[in-house]
RNA sequence: GCCCGGGUGGCGAAAUUGGUAGACGCAAGGGACUUAAAAUCCCUCGGAGGUAACUCCGUGCCGGUUCAAGUCCGGCCCCGGGCACCA
């Protein structure tokens, strides 16, 4: 056989990406006379290399790509990496390599693992964030933020190592203590940027409703994220002032509430407290003892709660009562005024400490609810002069009367906090400050922009180089002696602007060219983890709002569509030693099923050795259980990775890996290819002739043509690139099962088969661009037009309606499209089976759905 | 703890607007071809009963609405994502 009969991916891959990089086939320019589709997959991570995640986010992304191309719109598709981070610096330190080094080397190993997986990317427009070029316009964009007032420097708690003397991550925090000299962790307070996202909540709570094409669940996340509450702010007044303060202020949502309180709780960061701890050992204790933790809100919400009375107590607004002011540690600074008024009867979280504590729950709300606070709101009781009045009334009266005595007044609060963009970190982008000697501050000016990062460093694991580096610290402006700002930005800043960059990358004039960025975008479709649905996707839209203020882009929103992609899976295996579990590689493993197909046992391929089941989880290193995509293309080609992937499961939901099912890709490519080879070793056939076919080949048109329809309905509206997928092999299935080598045949099937590559051209892109060569086009598959549906071929002369007694499938029966009502109705009671169900019964009601189904309601 | 999802055969899944539960694929079993293996092709494949026609049961659990519920409503169980310094 020559190569051009038997399927070898390895030949035609590498023929079609050659064929796409020589035509420059995916490069684009803004065009204002076409139709324009900005497709976008979140960038990666330059880790090292690509796993699964990043295989199926970028073939969902190009899928949908490929698919707009052949509908015939302008489609841009970039590509580049969010090359700043934690990850860089470990590695740094582990392998003694600078973190631009090791990042530069991974950026080129996955770009080829990128190009070889055959992705239509526009390569001329890559960007990478660690590149002075980029970083540059986000160091001026947070100066022109900082002029504008958006920007602000407070005092903010972060992660300390005493013994490292360093800042550490979320992630670096284990159980308490430092992952890598085991010190408990604390909290230290020191002085970092932020940016005014609360001064846009609003905005970006009501911009949520008009983003009709994101997944509801996110929109959801999103609204609660933001957490808009209508409540009020409530003093409580101190008798003697304590650090400035005359009274406690606290936020509730439960102002009808305020008659059940039993005692007013600050945070343990509350300047109050703080005062008062320095007269107070037991107190000040406390507060040392609520330090030792992480900054993390999961941390503190699921903490056991403590609290202290601080032996002051506070006055209740409308009663004048005295109320015990306690401290405790499930109280929040960063949200109201961190203090709350504790109302044990109707808060959960309140009722549980005053259990604890032996305080008083007075129930206010005629709600009742045994052993725990009933949180449902109803009339009042126990409440004076408010007894029987509803939330809303209550909410009212309290509130006015509140505002009469100056001690409060009804408010709208949002659970959002401003943005922290400090990182006392290396790899990032340095923040363009210049520190005065004697306090304050001055951006740094445009001409002095970029702020370079040195990029020959030593990490040591302590300190980061910029601080490190006192010549890099001193500078001068204006003859005055300034020092830079050695904190760089949270990646997220990179991230929040990338997209939009993609228009424009390489001008070194602006930041952005409105005209090119307002050509592209928003972006059209939005593919990546749904584990961004909150922080990446708000800040981005976010920062799209600020720079739509500042004039360079016009659309209020920067993603249309999004679609938010599942995590992949796969099988794991460990084995015990010394009662620790050790995780063994799924490609070490041996699985012994049973008759039935399930997992028996499994041993360790090398040594026969048992080993057990883990189940089947996200893929991690903690598990072993990563499957590297690299393995599978070299072994099947890009391909059969690529239908598999978007084969065995809807790109919402989560992917289990399977060699099995990999196979079964390859298997089915191999059988496309040898259809279409075969048809055509049949030599040419006569047109089509529409009212010469038979009742199967008739059939067969009509299946083509349906499964076109479905085809481009779940490419375009659904994406369920499984279902589309499936509806493909039908067809083929159904084109093996036709008979005949006569002109009609051949010209039915030839129909049936040059669609089928069309439609798999997306997901399959190489195997099909050969094909369609083969087919005896000249233009290439990535550039031909989307087939069309004939109606025509879909008429149907009868349709099968199911008849159904009293719900229950009873029969079939077969009838003209365009039957009426009546003879239905008659068919349906005459049918044989449904006969037997009848007989004894007395028909009460027939219902017909027309082209579905009978039920006759019978008893 | 709080917010958001998910749960359907041996497995991945399908059922799009409440209307034939299990399309398509994987695994498994049986057969054909072959000296053999691989590859390929054909058949079976939710459970129970029945020679068969067909019947009963079945979409995490409990209850409800409806002529009709995997789909809608109420309550529960389990699994996953996020929680502001992983990206």
């Amino acid at each position: 056989m020559t190569s051009n009969e038997t399927y070898n991916p390895a030949e035609i891959e590498r023929e079609a990406q050659q064929y796409w990089t020589r035509e420059a086939t995916f490069e684009v320019e803004a065009d204002a006379s076409k139709e324009k589709f900005y497709c976008l997959s979140m960038f990666p991570y330059p880790s090292g290399k690509l796993h699964m995640g990043h295989v199926r986010n970028y073939t969902i992304s190009d899928v949908i790509a490929r698919y707009q191309r052949m509908l015939g719109k302008n489609v841009l598709h970039p590509m580049g990496w969010d090359a700043f981070g934690l990850p860089a610096e470990n590695a740094a330190i582990q392998n003694n390599t600078a973190p631009a080094r090791w990042t530069d080397e991974n950026i080129a190993y996955m770009r080829q693992q990128l190009q070889s997986l055959g992705f239509g990317i526009d390569w001329s427009r890559e960007i990478s964030t660690c590149q002075p070029s980029y970083y540059k316009w986000e160091q001026w964009f947070f100066t022109r933020l900082y002029e504008k007032g958006l920007v602000y420097r407070k005092t903010s708690a972060v992660n300390w190592c005493p013994k490292d003397a360093t800042v550490l991550a979320n992630e670096q925090v284990i159980d308490g203590c430092c992952w890598r000299c085991d010190s408990p962790v604390e909290r230290k307070k020191i002085p970092q940027w932020f940016i005014r996202i609360t001064d846009y909540a609003e905005q970006l709570l009501t911009d949520l409703d008009t983003l009709q094409d994101w997944p509801e669940q996110v929109v959801t996340m999103q609204r609660n994220w933001i957490g808009k509450s209508r409540g009020a702010n409530i003093r409580f007044p101190m008798p003697t002032a304590v650090a400035g303060y005359s009274h406690i202020e606290v936020y509730t949502t439960r102002p009808d509430t305020l008659m059940g309180v039993s005692y007013v709780s600050l945070a343990p960061q509350h300047p109050v407290a703080l005062e008062l701890a320095e007269k107070n050992p037991a107190l000040q204790a406390f507060l040392q003892r609520c330090n030792v933790q992480k900054t993390s809100e999961a941390e503190l919400a699921s903490m056991e709660k403590l609290g202290i009375d601080t032996g002051l107590s506070v006055e209740h607004p409308l009663s004048g009562d005295r109320l015990p002011l306690w401290v405790a540690n499930y109280v929040l600074m960063d949200y109201g005024s961190g203090a709350v008024m504790a109302v044990p009867a109707h808060d959960q979280r309140d009722y549980e400490f005053a259990d604890k504590y032996q305080l008083p729950k007075l129930p206010v709300v005629d709600v009742i609810a045994d052993g725990q606070a009933s949180t449902d709101k109803g009339l009042l009781i126990n409440s004076g002069e408010y007894n029987g009045l509803d939330f809303d009334a209550a909410f009212t009266a309290i509130a006015a009367a509140l505002e009469q005595r100056g001690l409060g007044a009804a408010t709208i609060n949002y659970r959002l906090r401003d943005w922290g963009v400090s990182r006392q970190r290396y790899w990032g982008a340095p923040i363009p400050m210049f520190n005065l000697p004697d306090g304050g501050e001055i951006p740094v000016p445009l001409e002095r922009l970029p702020v370079l990062l040195p990029e020959d460093v030593v990490m040591d694991g302590v300190q980061s180089p910029l601080k490190a580096d006192a010549d890099w610290r001193r500078d001068e402006i204006d003859g005055a002696e300034v020092e830079r700002e050695t904190d760089t930005f949270d990646t997220f800043m990179e991230s929040s602007w990338y997209y939009a960059r993609f228009t424009c990358p390489h001008d070194d004039s602006v930041m952005l060219d409105p005209q090119l960025a307002n050509y592209w975008l928003p972006v059209d479709q939005y593919v990546g983890g749904i584990e961004h649905a909150i922080l990446h996707l708000l800040y981005a839209r976010f920062f799209h709002k600020l720079m739509r203020d500042d004039g360079l882009v016009s659309s209020p929103e920067p993603f249309k569509r999004l679609l938010c992609q599942g995590m992949v899976l796969a099988e794991s295996f460990y084995r015990e030693i010394d009662g620790r579990k050790q995780w063994l590689a799924p490609s070490e493993v041996s699985v012994v099923r049973d008759a039935k197909g399930r997992t028996q046992s499994a041993t360790e391929t090398a040594s026969g050795e048992p080993v057990f089941s883990g189940g089947i989880t996200k893929m991690s290193k903690s598990k072993n259980n990563g499957v590297d995509p690299q393995a599978s293309i070299d072994r099947y080609g890009a391909d059969t990775v690529r239908l598999f992937t978007m084969f065995a499961a809807p790109p919402e939901q989560t992917l289990e890996w399977s060699d099995e099912g990999v196979a079964g890709a390859s298997r089915f490519l191999r059988k496309l290819w040898k259809m279409v080879l075969e048809h055509l070793a049949d030599g040419t056939h006569a047109d089509l002739d529409r009212g010469a076919l038979t009742a199967p080949q008739t059939d067969l048109r009509r299946k083509t043509h349906t499964t076109i329809a479905k085809v481009s309905d779940d490419y375009g509206r659904r994406n369920t690139y499984n279902t589309a997928i499936a509806a493909v092999m039908e067809l083929l299935n159904s084109v093996a099962k036709l008979d005949g080598s006569d002109e009609q045949s051949r010209a039915v099937r030839g129909e049936a088969l040059s669609t089928s590559v069309l439609l798999l051209a997306p997901v399959a892109p190489h195997i099909c661009h050969a094909l369609w060569h083969h087919l005896g086009h000249a233009e290439a598959v990535a550039n031909a037009a989307w087939p069309e549906v004939d109606e025509r071929a879909l008429a149907r002369s009868s349709v099968q309606l199911m008849v159904q007694v009293n719900g229950k499938v009873r029969g079939k029966i077969e009838v003209a499209v365009d039957a009426e009502r009546e003879h239905i109705e008659r068919l349906a009671l005459a049918e044989d089976n449904t006969q037997r169900f009848i007989a004894e019964l007395t028909v009460r009601k027939v219902i017909v759905v027309p082209g579905k189904l009978v039920n006759i309601v019978a008893n």
